[in-house]
DNA sequence: TGATTACCCTACTAAATCTATAGGGTAATT
DNA sequence: AATTACCCTATAGATTTAGTAGGGTAATCA
């Protein structure tokens, strides 16, 4: 199940990807164009802006921007900033690999085995699609 | 994520898969041999027996056992049962759609546009999956 | 320079879900 | 008839989610 916080950081990305102009927009404009929570998308934007992904000004006339091209900014990064791995069991994936305490063998599971097609696909979504792809 | 349910289901199915012989096999056989906590593993197995992957058998010399060939039992039933929707938001579920209060047009929602490439690859991969490939 | 605006940060919490644990009841074999 | 193993209910600790509340601070612009 994909989380609020990724649904609604996606919606503000593509929000401020659409708005052609690179002018900071407020948060509570975001808030109310995409019916999030104002104080909750505050701290995604503020995540957003951490890892990278925005620009923020503060005082009158501030607000966040995008800080690269939407072409430029892939689903890959997006998601795993927001949602966390991108597979589905630890074992399988590549940015936060873990070994399996139940599971012996790594090679002879099934489940391992499953979800590493599963987690090859994803990705292959995401790194299809960049910020630019979801708003066309 | 995948729920530790769906991984101790899936691994109790390989495993009944793997041992050729259509005798019954006793949960604490399956609990030991993967590593599963005894009483959840018997929720697991009942709900999935009630859902006609598995037949069971009372008394001495009972336990679960298939009821059907492992070629003709695709991903995609076990992991609807198991761990619910493919899709990762409601409103693009096949099988268990739900309209997503916050979003006015879903066609015009990028967060929809890019979860429906993502259910649909997952999709591609469970049904190219059955029961038999696991244990291959 | 001072008032305003908007970002930034901490703490808390209600609700839901997950992952079991405990204990016993019941039905079907041998 | 005794044994074996399935079947069911209730409970509970831990974790995560999705916020809410409230205030602090920095940067604008007049």
């Amino acid at each position: 199940m994909l989380s609020k916080k990724t649904k609604y950081g996606l919606k503000a990305l593509s929000y401020l990807a659409s708005v052609d102009s690179k002018l900071p927009v407020q948060i509570a404009e975001i808030a109310e164009h995409e019916n999030i929570s104002l104080k909750f998308l505050e701290s995604i934007l503020l995540t957003l802006r951490r890892n990278g992904f925005l620009g923020s000004k503060k005082g009158k006339g501030g607000g966040y921007y995008l800080i690269k091209d939407p072409k430029d900014i892939p689903m890959t990064a997006v998601m795993r900033v927001l949602e966390g791995p991108i597979a589905m069991v630890p074992c399988v994936s590549l940015n936060f690999y873990e070994k399996c305490d139940d599971c012996p063998d790594e090679n002879a599971c099934s489940v391992n085995r499953l979800m590493l097609q599963v987690r090859d696909s994803a990705l292959e979504v995401y790194r299809n699609n960049t910020l630019a792809d979801l708003i066309s």
